[in-house]
DNA sequence: ATCTCGATTGGCT
DNA sequence: GCCAATCGAGATG
């Protein structure tokens, strides 16, 4: 029921396919059962052309998926969390879109782990690239997956025909290359970060 | 081996 | 709004 969007959808311009990912669902498996959540909040990073991408400065170990196929899982550490992207583009174009917020749609109990039990507003459960790493259990584990299989832990997915504003806005927490507009977030949604 | 710094978060002023 | 926690990647020696 729930189709993964195949991997041509990443291999198109990054700032078109973060606004694309708004409204999406990210599909997640868990033992006990389904978690879906609403995708509110993407960030783009345009590579080569991007200081503040970390693939600027080329190719190194952490960051060779991004040079590889799209519709791949970007994981990496930062401090005490990890954070996820999706690969964008052709081989050889490392850009990626940042995933920053979710809108929790079914399977809310799933993520209600002790780590968790200090959000007690469901509004602040998702509502950062590295709390949702933390509640959907995202971690290393998961770097280079593919996005577009059913089969993978989890997966992206169209959701509903929703009509909504999009709100393009300087991207957070980044102290280069700050002036673009490449946060992009579904305008007035009560799940956004900040 | 050592140093610097960060696509964050939570707590405090 | 400010700041410390905390730790691996990447750069440098």
């Amino acid at each position: 029921m729930h189709q993964p969007l195949p991997c041509y959808f990443y291999d198109r311009p990054t700032t078109l396919v973060a606004q694309e990912l708004l409204g999406k669902f990210l599909i997640r498996h868990f033992a006990d059962g389904l978690f879906v959540g609403k995708i509110v909040e993407t960030e783009a990073y345009l590579g080569t052309n991007d200081a503040a991408a970390h693939s600027a400065v080329g190719r190194t170990k952490r960051t060779q998926i991004l040079f590889g196929e799209p519709g791949r899982a970007y994981v990496y550490q930062l401090r005490n969390y990890y954070l996820l992207n999706a690969v964008t583009e052709g081989i050889d174009t490392p850009t990626c879109v940042l995933f920053r917020a979710l809108e929790p749609m079914q399977g809310i109990d799933l993520i209600c782990k002790p780590d968790n039990l200090r959000a007690t507003k469901e509004t602040h459960l998702l509502n950062g690239p590295g709390k949702l790493c933390r509640a959907l259990e995202i971690n290393l584990s998961h770097y280079g997956m593919d996005l577009s299989c059913a089969d993978s832990p989890f997966y992206i997915a169209n959701g509903p025909q929703d009509h909504f504003e999009i709100e393009a806005t300087t991207r957070i927490g980044i102290s280069k290359a700050v002036e673009p507009l490449l946060r992009f977030t579904i305008k007035g949604n009560p799940y956004l970060s900040r």
